[in-house]
DNA sequence: GGAACAATTCTCCATCCAGTGAATTAACTC
DNA sequence: GAGTTAATTCACTGGATGGAGAATTGTTCC
């Protein structure tokens, strides 16, 4: 005789934080498959395994549920970014780490190029009241600066490179490949991401990247 | 006494050709504006002024028409790039003017950007059946390959170049400032869409590019 | 001027979908 | 262990939304 009551549904614990991270999570990945316009709140609740009315019930509607999704993805990333040490390292090697680092990390989150699509689809209206969006970012900015400072006083980059533009390059030549492969697999005819042409593609970008900073 | 019967509705001539393609560009810019989930086919007959129902009668149903709209759009740039006569200039020239050109294409019609996106959040299942796809985009590869070619026997280019990593890369450096330009101006907390952001970016863009392709 | 066909309009529907009111139950407090 | 609060479930709705049947009207061809 089993000393559980009964076999049905054993009722989990509740948890609020858990559920808000389940929400999120599976929001996450609404989002990134379907897009804003596309994603279901009801596909988001049966992801999560939870009742729709909790999503409600945690964050306002599919605006704010979006909007807490962006904060975390941006959260995330800029977090591992962080770990890099790039200050640690010389120049040439921290942009180089930091380039193969961009290409490495949007492979293994897919779901950060097609989020950021969404986010710009709708003109990042649901950034605008985030504060919390350029605070997260302008260290990386600094710390890219910084980097580039003693690349040219140590003589081997450069003088003049504005941190912004190099980045918004480097994320550009990783985004571009990966967040649009299908389309341009189709057109191109090839298999853009078989293990070797993501690999002549990551050093294709590094010989581009650190082309340019190089002092020739 | 007006000689017209009524004051009421005069009737637009009827014209298969017209209707059909009032419906593409309308539908293009609803599906730009909100990709192709967040598109509603009753806007697009707003859009064209035309009675939903010869949407469905033109075109199958909202993925027929996406496709539609999307092989339109390929025609479209293809169709422009074929102008530049790339094969007339000397190899350097070649590249910076198809590095301005596709800023300026980009800058001009933002729809592509977005389309673009829409199609691959999407996996590009609408271009899988598309042959047409692959053969518009071949020639612009082919015709980049010989001003490759070109420049690495006149010695002012390096060697062993892959034209598909070059116009990839191209596209990338001027989409993803241009596509994201919401997101980033809003992280950065700078307007990158002004004037002299824009023209700052597209020098950035031609320094990386042509920085790669010259031999040093 | 009328038949035949193509283009257009009108009307409708079955389903989907974001969002809500209210009841219910678990966890916590004293 | 009663009472309070917070987490969860259930049942529902009003308005949209993709799509289609069938009638109507303009055009073309003889």
């Amino acid at each position: 005789m089993p000393r559980k009551p009964a076999a049905a549904a054993e009722p989990r614990p509740r948890n609020a934080d858990r559920s808000q991270q389940a929400i999120l999570a599976a929001a996450r990945d609404e989002f990134a498959e379907h897009g804003l316009g596309g994603a279901r709140m009801e596909r988001i609740a049966e992801r999560a395994a939870l009742d729709k009315r909790l999503i409600y019930y945690y964050f306002e509607n599919k605006d704010s549920l979006f909007l807490a999704v962006l904060e975390d993805t941006y959260l995330n990333i800029r977090k591992a970014e962080k770990q890099l040490r790039l200050n640690d390292l010389p120049p040439a090697e921290a942009v180089r780490k930091l380039t193969e680092f961009t290409w490495n990390y949007y492979l293994a989150h897919p779901e950060f190029l097609t989020l950021l699509n969404s986010a710009n689809l709708h003109r990042a209206r649901h950034l605008e009241g985030s504060t919390r969006a350029r605070e997260l970012n302008t260290p990386l900015i600094q710390t890219l600066g910084a980097v580039l400072e003693r690349g040219r006083e140590a003589g081997v980059f450069r003088g003049g490179i504005d941190p912004m533009q190099l980045y918004i390059s480097i994320a550009g030549l990783c985004y571009f490949y990966l967040g649009n492969n299908h389309t341009l697999s189709a057109i191109f005819g090839r298999n853009l991401m078989s293990p070797k042409a993501r690999s002549e593609r990551l050093s294709h970008i590094c010989d581009v990247i650190l082309g340019y900073v190089l002092r020739e």
